[in-house]
DNA sequence: TGTAATGTTTACCAATCGGTCAAATTATCG
DNA sequence: CGATAATTTGACCGATTGGTAAACATTACA
């Protein structure tokens, strides 16, 4: 008699491990272009290479795939954030901060494009974990900026439209590289656009946020 | 005998210039939510209190309203772009374009999910509008500001991805509105996170892009 | 007013949807 | 090996999908 996911032995087998990696690789693939409602299982079984029902035998709903998938992909998302050092200086820190979220858009825009579809439709599935455990994190970091600001180390200004714009433009190289693409042409297209964002992103955060000398100050 | 989309007469009726714009009105509610794939033709129809027979008589599929849709929404949506004038004096021409985007995330925030929605599926329906048209509008606009840099009007740099800069940043407000809003919190999540918005903005662009004074030139 | 064109609805279709079930196959281990 | 548990599959289910056909209702206009 066959019990789904593995409730009899607890440990996880070998095969277990590696068909749930398999269906959720399959699952990014698909969940990241059409979102949760435009996705069917049938496409994601046809991408992982299996059959309907035994995707339905690892996870037990297209709701259970698509809530381990969020699960998994939400740490690494904000890890470069987490990364954001307080003791740190704070060039050096945005700096680096925009260089990891870009290389992220670069390296896992499939990441990027599920969040970014999840948050059109309303983060129906992860509203919470936005209220939680998300606003919290920017809340802290929010207050490191507003430290390096009253400390004089960067120019005023609001901690949390700041990070906002450092999540969309970079994100918006994964989110919308169809659209980048079509604008830069082919010449401009290739891989470099990255450096090319990269360059231009840190020159607009670095001078933008550079402390103004106010003559009239003491 | 009925003959769908008025063949017979050219001209319009006033029921159908009402009905079609019903429609699209609800249309534009659906497709900005879930996307061309996660949305459904009863759904659309709910929304604007009609029978999906009906629908289908304005339009003949599905397809045909996300077309239109689209079609209508265009030209609006690049408007602010448009207007980008390169005789005007470069740090209000960023700033009121900066403005114009900001606005239109506020008051238009359906119309941006749906090319973001769009653009997140790869852009099967427009991607031919993003290399035509789109890309010659960017591609003058690019000339203007790279003119103003060397002029010496702004700081040197890559003119196309200061337009993304912009885009993303704005529409940012618009697309991740859920987000926004969780993460600032009730306090700070009203309509006045639209201004808190633009102040951040503004400042940043146009203190990022002033021109750096090198102590060692003429 | 009459009538032809336009507009609306009910009933329906085949295809696809998420998901179940029982039978068949494969892996595990004493 | 044998047997038991784990895995995989084909057949199938009711609901929903995009779309059609034809009867019915309404409008426009001579």
């Amino acid at each position: 008699m066959a019990i789904p996911r593995a409730a009899k032995t607890q440990r996880r087998t070998r095969i277990q491990e590696e068909k749930e990696e398999q269906i959720l690789e399959a699952a990014l693939d698909v969940f990241s272009v059409s979102g949760f409602r435009g996705s069917t299982i049938d496409q994601i079984a046809e991408v992982a290479g299996m059959s309907k029902p035994n995707l339905l035998y690892y996870f037990r709903t297209k709701e259970a795939m698509h809530r381990a998938l969020i699960d998994r992909v939400l740490d690494t998302w904000l890890e470069p954030l987490r990364a954001f050092d307080a003791d740190g200086n704070p060039e050096s820190e945005i700096r680096s901060y925009i260089r990891r979220k870009l290389e992220m858009a670069r390296d896992f825009p499939r990441e990027s494009r599920l969040f970014a579809n999840e948050m059109l439709q309303g983060a129906p599935h992860v509203e919470d974990e936005l209220k939680g455990p998300l606003k919290e994190l920017v809340d802290e970091k929010a207050d490191v900026i507003r430290s390096w600001a009253k400390a004089g180390k960067i120019a005023k200004c609001d901690p949390y439209h700041l990070i906002f714009s450092i999540w969309s433009t970079t994100q918006h190289y994964a989110d919308f590289d169809v659209q980048v693409r079509a604008v830069l042409g082919q010449e401009h297209a290739g891989p470099g656009r990255f450096e090319d964002a990269a360059r231009f992103l840190e020159q607009l955060f670095i001078d933008g946020l550079k402390v103004k000398s106010v003559p009239n100050a003491s």
